[in-house]
DNA sequence: CGAAACTGACTGGGCGATCAGTCAGTTTTC
DNA sequence: GAAAACTGACTGATCGCCCAGTCAGTTTCG
């Protein structure tokens, strides 16, 4: 209430998820500060003024942006914890494929934009500054240690430091993956793609469990 | 001869040198679309417009300090793979060692700037902008075959894409390390600590190896 | 009708870049 | 050896551009 006119129930109209839609491709491409407002108005076919009718300012489009996508994948993280968890005990290859396949699929296949958001979250992850520390803390902290706790059940010998330590370091494979950076490719003359998305993963979850497990006195 | 003048000898008057400190504090803590001239300017007590005398533009200034400080760091990178080399054969874990330290070191000791440097690493690792993926190719490609060479030499039993998948992947656990966000402090409530260093690679070395041995067929 | 959605011209400010000019030294010239 | 010519480092005012944000007015819709 107190709020200045948003956009009502938050649902979105479609106007208002072009917008989005648009900022996710133009911040993904020129990130937070070389992103341009005018040039978000312009992808989503929309006059300027109406990003500020419906979202205030650069900032809270920002954080819309990311609330929306954030959600949906987070949402498919806990269930497929949840899910686990009830399947029976919890195997860490099994967590660590839970941890990364929604961001891929949310990236790839619902926005179709070659993984534009997940671009986003790579440099949000790796910043330093307050804006995205704080979106960090309240967008992905809260799952994150869920993710934590699951590893500290999957293996019992993690202590709680190193349990946090091993979620961080798998984040940090992960970004390898996320970023889409070319550079595999460049390095191996061809032989490997960060494009595909399955084979990376293939090579990354007995990655991290084979470093998670090495944290692990037996 | 044909370029317009730039600083004679390319070793850098006590005036360039402050402008490239001001650099690489400025750039870490804003980004490069982020960071004024200006700012630059005003930190390191010099008239903008030297900025431009010295390095001609913005993108020439960023990569002429990046071109500094990867200069110092992958020669101290490359030294320690020839001394483990001609030591014996190649231990993983020397090898991951010798990834990071000198970057870490660098980035503490000879610049006591708080790891700016590492962070403009991070960032520019992880980027897919052009000017990112040009530096990252100039300046870090070339000591990366070098790592990805000695891991294939330290286990015989990688294949040539796993040995660069091995090699992203320890960078990526790598950036956890650089970036500094504060988020493991957060998610431990106070037990993690992103930034002492030797605790961090204390962990980062077996996690990373346990890793690369995963990969590994035996 | 009235309210919500939307437009597009506009504003002030910060940006990178430019440039005429100052000045301390160095080299040339007679 | 001193005046003249020249150099390269440096300044600060200024330029034009593009930015986020504003707002008065128009259209759409229930």
């Amino acid at each position: 209430m107190a709020e200045t006119a948003l956009n009502p129930a938050d649902g979105g109209s479609a106007r208002s998820d072009a917008i989005l839609d648009a900022a996710e491709q133009v911040f993904a491409g020129s990130g937070y500060d070389g992103a341009a407002l005018r040039e978000i108005a312009r992808r989503a076919g929309v006059a300027q003024g109406l990003i500020h009718y419906h979202f205030d300012n650069k900032a809270r489009l920002f954080e819309k942006m990311v609330e929306r996508r954030s959600g949906q994948i987070n949402r498919a993280r806990a269930d497929m914890l949840d899910t686990l968890r009830r399947r029976g005990p919890l195997q860490l290859e099994e967590i660590v494929e839970a941890l990364f396949r929604p961001t891929i699929e949310t990236g790839i296949e619902l926005a179709e934009d070659g993984g534009a958001f997940a671009r986003i979250l790579v440099s949000m992850a790796n910043s330093s500054d307050p804006m995205a520390r704080d979106m960090t803390a309240k967008y992905y902290d809260p799952i994150a240690r869920d993710y934590i706790a699951a590893l500290h059940d999957a293996e019992p010998g993690l202590n709680d430091a190193d349990a946090v330590w091993a979620y961080m370091f798998a984040i940090g494979v992960g970004m390898t993956m996320m970023a889409r950076t070319g550079r595999p490719k460049r390095l191996s003359d061809g032989l490997c793609d960060d494009g595909d998305a399955d084979a990376m993963l293939a090579r990354i979850v007995p990655f991290i469990c084979g470093g998670i497990r090495a944290l692990t006195p037996d």
